[in-house]
DNA sequence: ATGATTAATGCGAACGTTCGCCCGAACGTT
DNA sequence: AACGTTCGGGCGAACGTTCGCATTAATCAT
């Protein structure tokens, strides 16, 4: 492996070079003793020319720690994209890095062998902690994970009741965002193209709808909200039916919980003959990467990704080493990307 | 880190339960020696039981080997999204346990910095091997790996006179595909929106778009070339320029080596009042995920991303425990999405 | 019955690191 | 001058695993 021959220079080689123990180029490297000027010169000197870097496996067998968080989350569809995986890894892959971690990715799993997936990565000893994304309400990993005592961050809430770390975005700000722009542009009759009810971030964020409608005093018409699984199709029948409203209940604005459906509303609208921003405003959740090239580009919602990826980070390697936490629990506030869509 | 202060289990908790040494615990797991069919029976049941599962950090110390493959991406600008990234890692994660392996993802440095985090991935011994990606034209990662003769595979072909494992698409034919598609729907006079010349990747595939217009008889007009960074502006600004030709000069389709381009390029044909799909065709390369969306929906290339990540991890595999390979220079062909825009 | 072969298991060693204990020498204090 | 203290550094041990050799008991051929 190495270049023509050349053994693996470890700590004994360094040693023998500098005349010292061994154990003693250890303590030199980790400040750990007392060692004369002159020695310590030596030692790094040779260190230097050796090019000596310690071997990390010994170091976690020593140790007993893996130094490696684990990270699993769910594929899209082929025809999605989690355009957020990106920014979310990165951040958190260099956040790990600069505290002396890396990540361990592995395959998502569904059912009983997504929990089996996160015990064997602990039993392995493979793993210091978990980074969780995807969670919902009464997630699986998150009983097993706190019943074991093994430290993790969930990127997302749970159950009200339980009390584990996690970051989040404030969905329920980001709606209150957007129902407020709508407002003051003065819409009255907004709706919501939703997620199923066993959603948990889609409820936060239709929380948010329903309180600055109601803070409005504005009365919600029960037919405004469209629950379906969040693709750009249930986007387009949705915005029919809402469109197909007699004229004093028919919304002029939508508000979406993700793009996709959002640009599915734009598609009907469209073909409807409505001008998307004039006649129809229409706010979308996620600021997809397309939806700024859209004609009229949309109104959305952007997450604090990165930032988020950073502190799932910060905070897991903070309870892996015991550190005393400012604070356990983070929600981060999104932010409205006013563009001509609303 | 165990429930309730349970020790972690070790062959020698095992063997203790079973009554032999831990070693022989290790060789049964192991199937290395024979071992009396009882005491066979006793000591399985005893790992069932106690639920004994092998401290890999051990094992990777035991072995000198980390069964890890490091990678590393380029982030890509917040407004773009790397829509490959999920399936080429989700695809390299699965194939890479089923080999027993797990993936590293390192940040992604640029200049100097960057052949030094591979080394020191190498000399800390955190990896076997690696899979790099966005590779090009005198890649220094390629020569520092080929020169330390450490296994990697590369996504992505570099320079022709360089000889190492590579998985990479085919794009001249992708681009010959989509010439021979507008050749048959009768277009003669067909552009290309392309990259700089410094793009290994763009010439491959504008070499595809040279060679089919050439087979056919057709002579390809230098202004028909576009090159520039691969944006929506760009495609958009270089679109205005090929329409602004004389007619006997100006093309009647397009062909995009990515989805951004050909986007941009749809844009500025509908602020003309040309219909895209009739008047002026348009064909894109990687099939993003919002081209289907489009008014008209895009026609465009797709890669089999999956198949590359899974053949990496194969090669690489293969690399680091010495098989013997089928091939180590994989070329997949990508596949043409007939759509509305061409 | 004896010696050679085989089967079943034990045991020592090693991978590279860090930690804690020990010891000798130098130094300062009384 | 005797004694405690500090400094500089050596050394053994341990983390959990696998590998190879040694050892014993059982089996077989002579």
């Amino acid at each position: 492996m190495s270049p023509k021959g050349f053994r693996k220079v470890t700590l004994k080689t360094v040693a023998a070079q500098a005349g010292v123990s061994y154990q003693t180029v250890s303590k030199v490297l980790n400040g750990q003793a007392s060692v004369a000027p002159e020695t310590r010169q030596r030692i790094l000197e040779a260190v230097k020319t050796l090019g000596y870097r310690p071997y990390q496996i010994a170091r976690s067998m020593r140790a007993r720690r893996s130094f490696m968080i684990g990270y699993s989350w769910v594929q899209t569809s082929p025809d999605q994209v989690n355009h957020i995986l990106d920014q979310f890894l990165t951040s958190m892959v260099r956040e790990a890095e600069a505290a002396g971690y890396h990540l361990l990715p592995f395959p998502f799993r569904e059912g009983n062998a997504q929990v089996d997936a996160y015990r064997e990565l602990i039993d392995t000893g493979r793993v210091d902690g978990f980074v969780l994304s995807s969670v919902n309400y009464n997630d699986p990993r998150i009983h097993f994970l706190m019943e074991r005592g093994f430290p993790f961050v969930a990127f997302g809430r749970s159950d009200p009741g339980l009390d584990f770390p996690y970051v989040d975005v404030d969905g329920a700000d980001g709606l209150r965002q957007a129902v407020e722009h709508l407002l003051q542009r003065g819409h009255t009759r907004i709706a919501a193209l939703a997620w199923p009810e066993d959603s948990r971030v889609g409820n936060e964020r239709l929380q948010g709808y329903f309180e600055t409608m109601q803070r409005a005093g504005l009365v919600v018409l029960p037919e405004w909200i469209e629950r379906g699984e969040g693709t750009f199709e249930f986007g387009r029948e949705a915005t029919a039916r809402l469109l197909a409203l007699p004229p004093e209940k028919r919304p002029t604005a939508i508000v979406a919980l993700n793009d996709t459906m959002a640009i599915g509303a734009m598609h009907l609208a469209r073909e409807l003959g409505l001008e998307v921003g004039r006649t129809l405003s229409i706010i979308g959740f996620d600021d997809a990467p397309m939806s700024q090239y859209l004609v009229p580009a949309l109104t959305t919602i952007r997450q604090p990704i990165a930032e988020a990826g950073q502190k799932c980070v910060d905070i897991l390697v903070g309870l892996i080493e015991g550190k005393p936490l400012a604070q356990r629990q983070v929600l981060l506030a999104p932010k409205l990307i006013v563009r001509a869509s609303g």
